[in-house]
DNA sequence: GTCAGTGCAAAGACTTTGCAGAACA
DNA sequence: TGTTCTGCAAAGTCTTTGCACTGAC
């Protein structure tokens, strides 16, 4: 089943690229990093490099299998794609990420780009959380 | 003027910092990254080291002088913090960069978050745009 | 058997850091 | 004068690339 999202990306079936895909499909955590599957990987005793994982990842992405993020913290995070498009959430505290749908949000967004003569290609919208009612980390209170 | 700022942040007034201000508050593009500073200095005979912008743009953002983003073009760009806060958008053909604010969608991330028991802490919303009815670069009519 | 795919190490882009000398207060 | 700052070069992080070998078809 897999095999077959491979073949039809045009790429061979190699073990790496299933690996990988399944890595992808079954993990809890749907957002990873490459560093993050290369130590599934290797936890799991698969012999793969890590620019593999690049590679297979980059090439996933041209395929339209994953999608790529940047969140602010440096390094980027891929999941598969599911087709439904989605926002983000990530929660500072555990770095969770919760996936959101607003099409309220969407409709606004086309509006004001339409508003100053443009077309949206991408968007990419990230919503930095902490649970609710806590203060920031390590005070008290208002701001000292 | 400039100098006040500088003193307010605990910075000592150095040339260095002066003419990073002076060139993010008068270059006509608002927001720049590191490099585009440091070849500006040169173009200018300033004798300052790619590693100082960098160093003075750091501690300008924690003194809440500048803000970082990182749109998805792999490097940071920095922008004078005016106290308004607002959104972009970014022309991929030109790279140029439009702001804008949306009290709708502000009050809809607000209204997302709340509902997952969560606070927001911060958000980064970029449209990617291309002027209107303009077809994909390079391309003419529908999808090959 | 061929050609795409892979591992490894090396290179690249962007950013940060260590240290000795320079500059502000 | 005493720190704080800066330039330079070196190191760091994340990601990509070159090359010879391996493996899919």
């Amino acid at each position: 089943m897999e095999s077959t999202d491979l073949r039809n990306a045009g790429l061979k079936v190699t073990l790496p690229r299933l690996k990988i895909l399944e890595i992808l499909e079954s993990r809890a955590t749907r957002h990873l990093s490459a560093e993050d599957i290369y130590k599934d990987l290797i936890q799991h005793d698969e012999d793969i490099g890590l620019a593999t994982v690049y590679r297979v990842l980059t090439q996933f992405e041209q395929a339209g299998l994953v999608k790529r993020h940047h969140f602010e913290d440096g390094h980027a995070v891929f999941e598969l794609d599911r087709g439904e498009h989605h926002d983000h959430m990530v929660d500072i505290e555990s770095g969770k990420v919760v996936e959101f749908v607003s099409e309220e949000i969407e409709r606004l967004q086309h509006q004001i780009a339409e508003k100053q003569g443009y077309d949206i290609v991408g968007h990419s919208l990230v919503l930095y959380v902490r649970p609710r009612g806590r203060a920031a980390s390590g005070r008290r209170g208002s701001k000292p």
